[in-house]
DNA sequence: AAAAAAC
């Protein structure tokens, strides 16, 4: 059996390998690893889950222990289509790189120049890149390619698919052809064929097969659901509670502004959850994504940013608020769970106006999805509930109210579009005549502006009154906002105070 | 019906 010694890498990497507590390379590594060490093109045909950031990473630190960086002229370059999977990739530059003395430089956007610059004042060996930023710095003239030895072309079908393309052309055109250059996508349909072909000159090409495709280890279910987003809100939160085996999950949204809603209804309901999406500033995407790993989020609502290539290890949950518009979105969303072989669930929530996105789901996938309770026809209609002419005016969760913990007149003005999110959850559920105010809520809540500074830091970096919360009974109900379980006394007397 | 990425 081949074994990463057989490969040919150095010592050096070698010893961090094993240290990692790998002894075995993937067939991606196995095959793409020996023509790297020999510095020929790769075309890589390889979907995330298959080991292949490390089938660049490792034999171009075995290749990058000769000869040292200079100033602003990096001998490498890696391209990523998003912040986050750039950062990955430097961080497996740190762990197998722990022997060696380089230098390695993350250029991605929503961070200040000055790290950035100072990295390539000294000399990078490794630049790794998002393509906007690495092209923000040669502009300012802060970084000359001539000296790039070696390209990689990461998830290129992603690239395409988010117009990146144009930027590539420009970068490769900026570096020697005499480089090396290593070319990976998860599909090789003609138009990327036709990349690869631009790019590359008397490529290898090695194809692994796709992961088990995760039909077989992760059991998928479709839940019907009203189309209105409080009722999809109600629909999750109890699917959520009902999972005995969740230890964590992933729920993808649509739209960013889903994302922000979402996130805030769940964390006033008293869940342990993160957000993920591109309008975030970057210090909040990589504190989100670093607390989630690390187990201090259960739960992380994300757009698809979240979708591919991250690599969060053992989520046993994902779930669908939206059923994504693309099929392969599907594929990669539920891919997020069942990783190397363990089990896994995907729950898809469905409404009406989803089926023919659904037809197409089942047709790529190639079979018939169960539905959890009854499909779209076995719905009920509109639940009329019983004090429904008693709509409820303030965030306060049915059975709650001989709590004495509403909310009370609290922010009535001040946190409007928070409030009608929140009494949305409610009044909807349990008052039906109430729906014609609570559409115009609705309304009114999505042509707000979005408030910026709000949905950049969906919470502060450093409450940690997070880690406590999760261990709250979930149906606690409603949480005040910025106070996690610390809620100062006067709060807690009904409608004592405004704040 | 979207998301992602530069300031």
């Amino acid at each position: 059996m081949t074994t990463f010694a057989d490969l040919g890498l150095s010592q050096k990497v070698l010893s961090a390998v094993a240290d990692a507590g790998y002894s075995i390379p993937t067939p991606i590594q196995a095959g793409a690893i020996p023509f790297a060490l020999e510095r020929r093109d790769i075309c890589g045909i390889a979907q995330t889950g298959t080991g292949k950031t490390a089938s660049f990473v490792l034999p171009m630190l075995s290749l990058l222990e000769k000869g040292r960086a200079r100033a602003r002229m990096p001998r490498t370059l890696i391209l990523e289509p998003t912040r986050e999977l750039a950062a990955q990739v430097a961080e497996n530059f740190e762990k197998y790189g722990k022997n060696h003395r380089l230098n390695v430089a993350l250029l991605i956007g929503g961070v200040s120049f000055e790290d950035q610059d100072r990295k390539l004042e000294r000399g990078a060996d490794v630049l790794i890149c998002t393509p906007g930023r690495l092209l923000d710095h040669f502009e300012r003239g802060k970084l000359l390619m001539s000296g790039v030895e070696i390209l990689v072309i990461d998830e290129a079908d992603r690239m395409l698919d988010m117009g990146f393309i144009p930027d590539i052309e420009r970068i490769a055109k900026l570096i020697p052809f005499t480089r090396q250059t290593l070319f990976f996508s998860a599909t090789m349909p003609p138009e990327i064929q036709k990349l690869a072909d631009r790019f590359l000159q008397n490529p290898e090409r090695i194809e692994v097969a796709k992961p088990a495709s995760a039909a077989k280890t992760v059991t998928q279910r479709f839940v019907a659901s009203h189309s209105k987003d409080y009722e999809k809100r109600a629909v999750l939160r109890e699917l959520v509670r009902a999972q005995t085996e969740l230890k964590n999950a992933i729920i993808f949204c649509n739209r960013k502004k889903d994302v922000a809603d979402l996130f805030r209804s769940l964390e006033r309901h008293g869940f342990s959850v993160g957000a993920l999406h591109g309008d975030m500033d970057q210090r909040s995407r990589t504190t989100m994504l670093q607390n989630f790993r690390d187990g201090n989020l259960q739960l992380l609502v994300a757009s698809d940013v979240a979708a591919r290539g991250l690599d969060i290890p053992d989520v046993s949950h994902v779930f669908n608020f939206d059923v994504p518009i693309h099929s392969e979105d599907y594929v990669h969303r539920i891919g997020r769970t069942g990783r190397a072989g363990r089990s896994g669930a995907a729950f898809t929530l469905v409404t009406k106006r989803d089926t023919k996105f659904v037809d197409a789901i089942e047709k790529l996938i190639g079979e018939k999805v169960e539905w959890l309770n009854g499909d779209l026809n076995a719905l009920p209609a509109v639940e009329e509930s019983k004090d429904s002419e008693r709509p409820r005016r303030n965030g306060r969760e049915r059975g709650e109210k001989d709590r004495g913990r509403g909310r009370g007149n609290r922010s009535a003005a001040s946190h409007k579009s928070d409030n009608d999110i929140q009494d949305n959850d409610v009044q909807v559920i349990e008052a039906a005549p109430a729906r014609a105010e609570v559409l115009k809520n609705e309304r009114k809540a999505e042509q707000k502006p979005q408030n910026n500074a709000r949905n950049n830091r969906p919470y502060p970096a450093n409450d940690d009154s997070r880690d406590r919360r999760r261990h709250r009974d979930h149906d606690d109900g409603p949480t005040p906002v910025g106070f996690g379980d610390d809620i100062p006394a006067f709060m807690l007397i009904a409608g004592s105070a405004k704040i």
